[in-house]
RNA sequence: GCCAAGGUAGCUUAGAGGCGAAGCGGUGGACUGCAGAUCCAUUACACGUGAGUUCAAAUCUCACCCUUGGCUCCA
């Protein structure tokens, strides 16, 4: 029985798909008006490891992902650089494919991107208008809030406290809180509408693009917690009243941020980090396991040290594995009298993590089993008491944890590029041969290394 | 001000009333020609502070201290 932590309800909830065994997923794409950083890697990591593991328990899950790709802050940029929002979009989200796939993220069955669905953004604005739940003004139309009793539930703010802090009041609005649905412009990228020229609003594609696939009501609705308000919440007041059906969502699942020496993360104080500058350094292994290793809602503070601390866990994981697989290659005893042990052993282990799993994605927890597990086999196979079709089940079990936590564990060498420092110590140890004139391991060291087409020259 | 999340060994993190957890790191030992890997032991008063409830509190209640975040750009 997985359990699921609800935003909305702020408590873990068992899973029961809308439809018999399917699972619709939703989960808030990237404005593609930059270079994704390490927060949005924190993010879709984590419900790519989430859709791995409803995958492995059985579910069909279709997992959908919007694109924004018209936005403000893409047409600003796209001005600056003298080139179209469009060309720029495209840009950056071509690279956040490229990381994403860097990074083993590879479970969203479409990305939908805002721009193609115009007819739907504006079919489901005039929806809203004839209900009454919008309203046109000269700049644009607006969402009244006043007229969707629930608004702020999944933040649980109340309709107040947003009117006192507003910033920059609005007169053509008939509330504080409103939000706009359609922007009229007509000096930037525009479409045509029945309110004239103008771009959707920034909430309004997400439920559009939902609607559309999903429809009106479905499962899981994820983001960062940083989109619970105002952005979730105008969904739902959004999708909730051109339906009238509810829950739109029937649980909502927020990931922690990601911050760095414990501040968010962020240009102004210097501290920021894209995916691709992270890559230069570490291995998108590591950094997937360190994201893993922290649990899904959690804070998740960034630093080398605690990169250098998920290195080496990770590599206790890839040499045991390795470890197994040559035990299996060696001329072990296919079977023996204590496997009936070995199999209750690994069956508990598998439980336990299974256990950890259900519990609303405990990676970290799951991840302690793992160890424990590593360590007690060691143990056993270092007494020499484990079969070879024991090794090969110990295989399976840690490969099955590898396809839920995306590490692919076979046919991926395990260590850094050290080529460079490799030879720097063979020619430092020639060097030392040829002062004691060894000539002739001397040369034969430069013979092998030209076969490898690295070329000595001797002053 | 309002609303959240959090403070657990040197570090990174789980746990949520009852045998002191996992990994990383440090130290010692076993194994090894040496090293590594592995195992064992050890390092640790482990639970922000002060009260309370309870046979029993890291876990529940209250108060307080501290950190971080959100409050119409945000993953």
């Amino acid at each position: 029985m997985i359990k699921i932590y609800n935003t909305l309800t702020r408590k873990k909830e068992e899973l029961k798909p809308i439809n018999q065994n399917r699972i619709k997923l939703f989960v808030c794409g990237p404005t593609v008006y930059d270079e994704s950083h390490i927060g949005h890697a924190r993010t879709y990591i984590s419900f790519d490891m989430i859709t791995r593991y409803l995958k492995n328990q059985g579910l069909s899950v279709f997992y959908l992902q919007n694109i924004t790709d018209i936005d403000d802050k893409i047409i600003k940029r796209a001005s600056k650089l003298g080139i179209q929002p469009v060309e720029l979009a495209r840009k950056y989200e071509k690279e956040y494919l490229e990381d994403m796939h860097l990074l083993g993220v590879e479970n969203v069955n479409y990305y939908a991107r805002a721009t193609e669905h115009i007819p739907e953004i504006i079919n489901q604005i005039e929806r809203l208008i004839a209900n009454e739940n919008a309203y046109e003004t000269e700049t644009g139309v607006y969402f009244d809030e006043s007229s969707f009793q629930d608004f702020g539930k999944l933040s649980r703010r109340n309709v107040e406290d947003l009117n006192v802090h507003r910033i920059n009041p609005d007169n053509n609005k008939r509330n504080p809180g409103d939000f706009a649905l359609w922007k009229k412009r007509d000096d930037e990228p525009f479409w045509n509408s029945p309110w004239g020229k103008g771009r959707p609003g920034w909430h309004i594609e997400d439920t559009a693009i939902t609607e559309l696939y999903l429809g009106p009501r479905y499962d899981i609705h994820g983001g960062g917690l940083d989109l619970i308000f105002p952005h979730h919440d105008a969904e739902i007041a959004q999708m909730e009243s051109v339906s009238g059906e509810k829950p739109m969502v029937r649980y909502w699942m927020h990931t922690g941020f990601l911050n760095v020496k414990g501040e968010k993360m962020s240009k102004s104080l210097g501290n920021f980090l894209t995916i691709r500058d992270l890559l230069q350094d570490y291995d998108p292994d590591v950094f997937r396991f360190f994201v893993l290793s922290t649990h899904y809602r959690s804070p998740i503070d960034f630093s080398k040290s605690a990169l250098e601390q998920s290195k080496n866990s990770l590599g206790r994981i890839y040499k045991f594995m390795g470890q197994i697989i040559e035990l299996i290659e060696s001329d072990l005893n296919e079977t023996n009298d204590q496997d009936e042990n070995y199999i209750n052993k690994l069956e508990l282990a598998r439980n336990n993590f299974f256990k950890a799993m259900d519990n609303d994605f405990n990676t970290p927890e799951a991840l302690s089993i793992i160890f424990n597990f590593i360590r007690d086999f060691n143990r056993e196979i270092n007494e020499e008491k484990v079969s070879k079709s024991i090794l090969k089940r110990v295989m399976l079990f840690i490969m099955e944890w590898g396809s839920i936590f995306g590490f692919k564990l076979i046919g991926k060498e395990y260590y850094e590029d050290k080529t460079k420092e490799l030879i720097d110590i063979i020619t430092d140890i020639r060097e030392e041969l040829r002062d004691r004139k060894d000539w002739e391991l001397s040369d034969l060291i430069r013979s092998k290394l030209k076969d490898l087409n690295i070329v000595l020259e001797d002053k």
